[in-house]
Parts: structure tokens; C-alpha cells; sequence
DNA sequence: TGTACATCAGTGAACGCGCGTTCACTGATGTAC
DNA sequence: TGTACATCAGTGAACGCGCGTTCACTGATGTAC
């Protein structure tokens, strides 16, 4: 009897808990892609084969949902920054972390990349003590920190500042390079900040 | 006789062509504040006083309006940094730029500040033909031209690389400050972002 | 100068649509005996 | 092992709300004469 609760129980409760990683998976995909508004219930399901009906059998809102599914890819993207990092040649770890930032087809993907870049601008047009928010400020910390490992820098404070102006600064870089319509333009732009951040940072 | 046309008129042209203005410059801000999504016609045309039917007096569509209010910015934001630069003491140009946009006061008031901070993220999102997307190209390629005359390197193309990349970093960086909810926090970031910037800069 | 008429910026009710959320219901599976 | 019952993930119709857009109307002002 594994579940503490004496319920019978018609689908397992393992069951449940793979379907809302489903839901929360899907979800963080497509507020990637389009933003918090830029994805309804009803798509968000229907991707899953289920209705929108059920949702609330997961979830309270919409915004619980999206405050989770932002934690995921806080997790989810933090584990990827680390793998990137290790496997690097030793002491070429941030221009590999650098260079996967601004590569190409982080650009192409939105829906899988950085959701600092994706959903930043939205976050701040929350109350300062939402959820969503402090949950950022989390994330934000969380990374700058594993990056800041790497940073030179003669005190801990001045790489954790460098390392805190480089995420931000490629964020914003990678969300203009979006607008770019033109590729090899956009090429271009991407391959000129890798090396303005790569130089800015190792000086 | 100053209407090309012969037709009667109730109210002078200017009188119209004011109005318009008004209403693009309300716009143009709040769209800053809260996102194209996030300034509804009816509030909009309220702030001036007027009700929401009168709105397509003006314009074809919302949208229509979001393109205008857009180069609006551009045009209007392009003044004040020309004049920032030009004020600054010579030499020192870069600085006083880069000091000015990542600024408290920029931070705090998103409504008077940069466009590409507040929606580029959104513009991304729509089709890459579309009139906004464009717009927003030509705002950028004019803004970093603007710049680029001040920022040391061997070529030209060496000094419009780095304003590019200078110009959309501080506007993630600016991005990110906006969702920090402790306002010494996000003083130090600013700070150490303008250091971060300025050196490398001119390096 | 005065009067009739035309124009059109602005008004506000109404419409339509998308979408978040609710709710009565279903039916597959688990438990009790 | 078989039968009655309970649970609850999932269904899909319906509701409500916000908001972009439309439209018949108003009335202040300009022109014609």
C-alpha cells in the first residue's frame, strides 16, 4: 500500500503525476515561444491528446501553471548550463557556455532556449511579490552563481557582478536577434557579441 | 485655402492632426509599460478624454497603431540620445550613454524608456515580414549607427559590431533589473553592468 | 451679415470572438466483502 | 473468484469577461449663397 491516503483509486497516482509533467513540459515549450498569453489552455491540451477540461484537475490557473513551468525550465536548463560547462577543455568553460548562448540555433529555437530571454520583459510587468517573479529572481541567482565559477575576477563579488551582467546582457542580446528577419544578418550580430562578451568578460 | 481639397470642414485638419498625435504618444507609452498587449483601446483613449469609438478616426487597427507608436519612440528617443551624446564632454560620450541607459531612472520608468527593452521580445514573436518586425530593424540599424561613431575599433565594421552588441546587451541587462524586486539589488546590478559595459567598450 | 446645408471628429451601444474557468457527467479501475 | 460500490482523471457544453471593432447618431464648425 503505498499510498498514505486509504483512497481507492481509480488511475494510479503515478499516473497523474506523468500527465501534469506532460502538461508542464508542454506548457514551458510554448510560454517560451509565446509568451504567457501566447498559449491557451485549450492548444496546451490538445497537444497532449487530452481536453481543456481537465486542466483543472492539475493545476488552480493558468498562472500556477506558468509560474511551474517556469521553474522547470529553471531546472531543466540549469542541469544543461552544468553538462555544458564540465564537458568543456578545461579553462575554456565560459567561451563554450558563451558560445552555446549565442549559437544559432539557440536563436532558432526559442520554445527550447533560455527562459530569461523569452519571458523576462513579462515577468517584470508583475507585482514585484508575485510568485512569478520572486521565482525568476531564484532561477537568476541560481545561474549566475554556477556561471560565476568561471568567471575571472579578483573577489567573489566582481565575478558574480560579471557573471550577472554577461546572462543578462546575451538575454537581450539573443531576444534582438530574434526580431532579425534577415539570417545572415542575424548571423552576423550573433557572431560579433559572442566575441564582444568573450573578450569583455576574460579581460 | 490650405485643404487641397475642396471639402467643408468641422473641425481643422490640425485639430485632427493633433488628436492623432495624442493619441499615438499615450499609446507609445503605454504600450512600454504594459506590451501591445497590455494597453487596451477604450483605457487609451480615456487618458486623453475621449471615448473608444472615436479611435478609428485615427487608425485602421489596433495594430496599425502599435507600428506608429513604435516609430514614434524611435524617432523621439533617437533626439535625446543625440543630445545626451552631443552634451557629453568630449571623449567622454560613450560613458555618459551608457550611464544614462542604465540608470535608475531608466530602470523605473519603462513608459519614457527604451522600445527595444520594453517589446522586443514581443516583436519577435509576430511574422518576419510584418511591418513592426521591419520597423523595428530600421529603429535599431539607425540607433546603432548613432552610437557606433563614438565606440573605439580598427573598422568600421568593428565599431558597428560592438554598438550592436552594447545596444542590445543593456537592453537585456535593463530587461532583467526590471523583474529584481529589492531595490538595492537591482542598484548593484545596474552598477556593475555599467562598469561591465564600459569596459568593454572601450578596451 | 445671415441662413441653409454639408462634413466628419467624437459618442456610446452593440456585436463577436477568444479564452479562462466551471460543472454535471462518464467510465475505467481500485477496494471491500 | 465474483459482485457491489467508490473514486476521480478526463470530457465537453456552457458561462462570463475583456476587448477589438462596427455603426447609427450627434453637434460643432465650415462653406455656399
Amino acid at each position: 500500500m503505498h499510498h498514505l491516503s486509504g483512497h481507492a483509486m481509480r488511475y494510479s497516482d503515478e499516473h497523474k503525476q506523468r500527465t501534469r509533467e506532460r502538461i508542464v513540459r508542454a506548457a514551458s515549450r510554448r510560454f517560451r515561444r509565446g509568451g504567457s498569453e501566447g498559449a491557451a489552455i485549450g492548444d496546451l491540451m490538445r497537444d497532449l491528446h487530452l481536453t481543456h477540461g481537465g486542466f483543472y484537475r492539475h493545476f488552480d490557473s493558468k498562472e500556477d501553471l506558468f509560474i511551474e513551468a517556469f521553474r522547470h525550465e529553471g531546472t531543466d536548463n540549469a542541469c544543461r548550463i552544468s553538462a555544458a560547462l564540465e564537458q568543456a577543455p578545461p579553462g575554456e568553460e565560459l567561451k563554450a557556455f558563451i558560445d552555446a548562448y549565442l549559437s544559432v540555433s539557440h536563436c532558432e529555437d526559442p520554445a527550447e532556449g533560455c527562459a530569461v530571454a523569452a519571458l523576462a520583459t513579462e515577468l517584470a510587468r508583475r507585482p514585484p511579490q508575485s510568485r512569478a517573479r520572486l521565482a525568476f529572481q531564484g532561477i537568476l541567482k541560481e545561474r549566475t552563481a554556477r556561471i560565476a565559477k568561471y568567471v575571472p575576477g579578483a573577489t567573489e563579488a566582481e565575478r558574480a557582478g560579471k557573471a550577472r551582467a554577461l546572462m543578462s546582457g546575451m538575454a537581450g542580446t539573443m531576444m534582438v536577434a530574434r526580431v532579425l528577419s534577415d539570417d545572415q544578418q542575424r548571423r552576423r550580430f550573433l557572431e560579433d557579441a559572442r566575441k564582444f562578451y568573450f573578450e569583455a568578460v576574460s579581460r
